[in-house]
RNA sequence: GGUCUGGUGGCCGAGUGGCUAGGCUCAGCUCUGCAAAAGCUGCUACAGCGGUUCGAAUCCGCUCCAGACCUCCA
């Protein structure tokens, strides 16, 4: 996308789910074409799973479909790699250097580590890079300035070289618990006083700046002790400094609504002011599997790695990343969505039948007069329309299949397309196939290597033969023969055609 | 216990107060030497109980169930 892009028409009808307001609203850009997003990033202190992907894949086409309607989007993702603690509690170790400790490595190769696999991931499923990758650790001087500015303005206090934030008093005049729902007085008593809590004044208030003691690998001068920042901190900074104090999207996870977004907003509003920092937030829904929660204790959770070898025990097979990228896609993102073998062959052979359509439309023989075919520019206007409202990418894919079962028809000729239909299919395909849900063929349709085609032709061509003699026994063998070796015959009424597997 | 999100046909999953997505599976048919692919047809669902309405799967209430987060526990 450049500058000179003009927004396009379909830009105006965008619906977003809003969790803040639990609303549909349409989106407006505080300073359009320009759009800032902000996405939680991983804490990247074990292998990425699933989950993650989903929630990546989430926002992946989010941005794509932003940029699709000619937006200037910075899209900033960031890497956890310091202050989240284990148990997401203000006592717990910090989950890098705990696994450095196990491990005896600098936490610095901790995340290195875990920060290639995780893009190595991202690749694999086709997820677009970020437009800024910021870390926490690289945020530490900003960090301590945010504080700062908390402090000042009353709404953090120091106790014992550590920094906390006080929910109370923010709460006086500002509504603590809007986005996640929650009540203070609630939240109040549920909150066991526990021990070790006694550096805060309320047990409510989170931590802004943690004094760390001598054993704490990670930790930074600051004006009030040797230590880390709190977990919630990195992204206020980091989303405020590179995309301003009021932006257009903030996504993530949906267990990240309570506590980590409703004390980014308290952050926000406590070191800036305003009201609303964050015009719309938006929340990928979990992925279970088999009907029950993915977790690393029931061992139920698979790694992609897992997923595409099926090296699991829950796995029947392996599965490519497009055709997970696919089954995906099939679901909303607002929604749980159940992850199970029989789903995925199911997303696995819809994808063929998508891809093999796609690939058709390139053969297709256009006809000069009237077409006689469904109406081409309703279809597209129904995609503009499904990822409109909420980007519903279920729906897209639902339209997507009519324009297979019409490229179908099309080929064997009981409908027919004039050139400018075709263009207009091809363009549909480029555009929400291959643009906004990220969907590529993952093997070369029909080989694209002269060699390969060259012998292909002479065994069709031989295969020809025997059949014009009523040889079925050769045809059958060439044929049976080839898928052995994952090639498919497709023999169609003019002439045969072939793919691999 | 609190907050939130869901419960749709064999499976996965959209959706709107009335005109019953889509994919996969299964059965039949067409095409085909036989297959494969493709097309056509069929299988017609909305957790339960009430209520609102001319009409609800879609709105309201209650019940049951599942999940997430908080809590608890480790």
């Amino acid at each position: 996308m450049t500058a000179e892009t003009p927004l396009s028409p379909h830009a105006d009808g965008l619906h977003i789910g809003n969790s803040l307001t639990r609303e549909k609203e349409r989106f407006v850009p505080i300073n359009a074409p320009y759009v800032g997003m902000y996405v939680c990033g991983p804490t990247v202190y074990s292998n990425v799973h699933l989950g993650n992907v989903r929630t990546f894949l989430t926002f992946d086409v989010v941005y794509r479909y932003l940029l699709h309607l000619g937006y200037k989007v910075r899209y900033v993702r960031n890497i956890t790699d310091v202050g989240h603690l284990t148990g997401d509690t203000d006592d717990g170790e910090d989950k890098i250097g705990k696994k450095a400790r196990l491990e005896n490595l600098e936490p610095m190769e901790v995340v290195q580590r875990y920060t290639n696999d995780f893009h190595d991931v991202m690749r694999v499923f086709h997820i677009l890079p970020p437009s800024i990758e910021p870390t926490a650790t690289g945020h530490i001087v900003e960090q301590i300035g945010m504080i700062s500015d908390i402090i000042d303005n009353g709404f953090a206090y120091e106790s014992n070289g550590s920094v906390y934030f006080d929910v109370r008093k923010f709460a006086d005049d500002h509504d603590y618990g809007a986005l996640s729902g929650r009540r203070i007085d609630e939240l109040q008593n549920q909150t066991r006083a526990l021990e070790g809590q006694n550096e805060k004044r309320d047990p409510l208030d989170f931590a802004l700046w943690k004094k760390a003691d001598s054993s704490h690998l990670m930790q930074w001068p600051s004006p009030w002790s040797e230590g880390f920042p709190g977990w919630h901190l990195e992204c206020s900074v980091m989303s405020t400094k590179y995309l301003g104090k009021t932006f257009d999207i903030h996504g993530g996870g949906m267990d990240l609504k309570f506590p980590h977004h409703e004390c980014e907003i308290a952050q926000n509003i406590g070191a800036h002011g305003g009201d609303r920092p964050v015009r719309y937030w938006l929340h990928g829904n979990m992925l279970t599997v088999n009907g029950r929660k993915m977790s690393k204790s029931e061992g139920n959770g698979f790694t992609p790695e897992e997923l595409i070898t099926g090296n699991h025990k829950l796995l029947e097979k392996g599965y490519s990343p497009m055709t997970v990228r696919f089954f995906m896609l099939q679901g909303h993102y607002a929604g749980t969505l159940d992850f199970s073998n029989p789903a995925l062959q199911a997303a696995e052979k819809g994808l063929e039948r998508l891809m093999s359509a796609w690939g058709t439309l390139n053969t297709l023989q256009p006809v000069e007069g009237p077409e006689a075919c469904p109406d081409l520019d309703a279809l597209k206007n129904r995609a503009y329309a499904a990822m409109n409202d909420d980007f519903n990418t279920p729906v897209l894919i639902a339209v997507l299949y009519d324009a297979v079962k019409a490229i179908n028809s099309m080929a064997s000729g009981r409908m027919s397309v004039t050139a400018e239909g075709i263009a207009l299919l091809q363009a549909l395909f480029a555009d929400f196939a291959h643009d906004i849900l990220g969907l590529e063929p993952e093997m070369p349709e029909g080989g694209g290597h002269d060699r390969t085609d060259g012998l292909m032709e002479v065994l069709c061509a031989v295969r020809a033969e025997a059949k014009a003699n009523k040889d079925w026994a050769t045809a059958d063998l060439i044929r049976d023969r080839l898928v052995e070796l994952g090639v498919q015959i497709k023999d169609g009424k003019d002439g045969t055609s072939w793919t691999f597997d």
